[in-house]
DNA sequence: TTTTAACCTACTAAATAGATAGGTAAAAAA
DNA sequence: TTTTTTACCTATCTATTTAGTAGGTTAAAA
């Protein structure tokens, strides 16, 4: 599988914080209770996006976590990258792995990257924002929306 | 990862199938000879390409395997499909999966859905006579080369 | 009847997936 | 200052998948 529950977990994690937010921290217990996603298991999936700059954490009472960025800059592949390690369709594709001795000969290694290139622009192209529920949203969000890239692509 | 070396051999196997075939059966010891893959493991990976009727093979000397259609017909989906089973690149979406039940509230399902209809039209334009070596080839292949439709696709 | 090659079944080691358990550290409220 | 809350850290666990290997049997041709 090329995105496990990590990656998906993931994305609906980063989703709930931007419908969720409204500026504060939000805790993660509430993002479990609304996803259906053990706490637990939460736990282990948010410090790969804290490692990665897209939310931060604070302690404590009214602590919880929120986006680095805004919602219209965050996209896919930020998300899933970072909870996944690679997206990569094929293991001699990830980066840092000793590349394959028959890398001049192979038949098939452009396709596999075309195949990853593909991948990677369709995530590069979708945001947070594209993703959200835009009946309870207001203020910047509406206005940057032209910003947003993602929509036309994908959607139906 | 979305494609295993069961996929990744397997397209491997067919090129080698249909740049050395003249229309005789090809053996398989040969095959992992040139492809360095151990024949084992091409016994293996054998199986699923002939259930799916993308290869025929017969026993005995002078036996081997064979294309069941023309290179141009036979397309990268035909053969990662019957090696992997399915290349869809999240759980959720693999067909026969009992359906998720935040399948209606889910924001993400859509995009997910996008990406697998993308990887399917990329490798579905993508056929074994795309990925042959062309040097050594004549015959019916030439003019029949208008027909394919990936190399533009994916190549450079 | 020997050789060749497909075909079939079982097994194994390592990695990944999908978690759970049991804490500690920090910050705010009581 | 103690309690509560929540992030954060580390270890452990089970099941499945990956990537093969081993040891045969069956079929067909020489």
């Amino acid at each position: 599988m090329l995105i496990s529950t990590k990656g998906r977990y993931a994305v609906r994690i980063m989703i709930d914080l931007a419908e969720n937010s409204d500026g504060e921290y939000v805790a993660m217990k509430n993002v479990a209770e609304r996803q259906g996603i053990s706490l637990k298991y939460i736990e282990r999936i948010v410090p790969l996006l804290t490692k990665a700059e897209l939310i931060e954490g604070v302690h404590g009472k009214g602590g919880g976590y929120k986006l680095c960025r805004e919602p219209n800059s965050i996209t896919v592949s930020d998300i899933v990258t970072a909870a996944e390690g690679s997206i990569a369709p094929v293991a001699c594709l990830v980066s840092g792995v000793k590349p394959c001795e028959r890398k001049n000969v192979c038949r098939t290694v452009k396709m596999w990257q075309g195949a990853y290139e593909l991948l990677e622009n369709y995530f590069k192209g979708i945001t947070i924002y594209d993703l959200m529920a835009k009946e309870n949203f207001d203020r910047n969000q509406v206005e940057s929306k032209k910003e947003t890239r993602g929509l036309d692509v994908w959607q139906l």
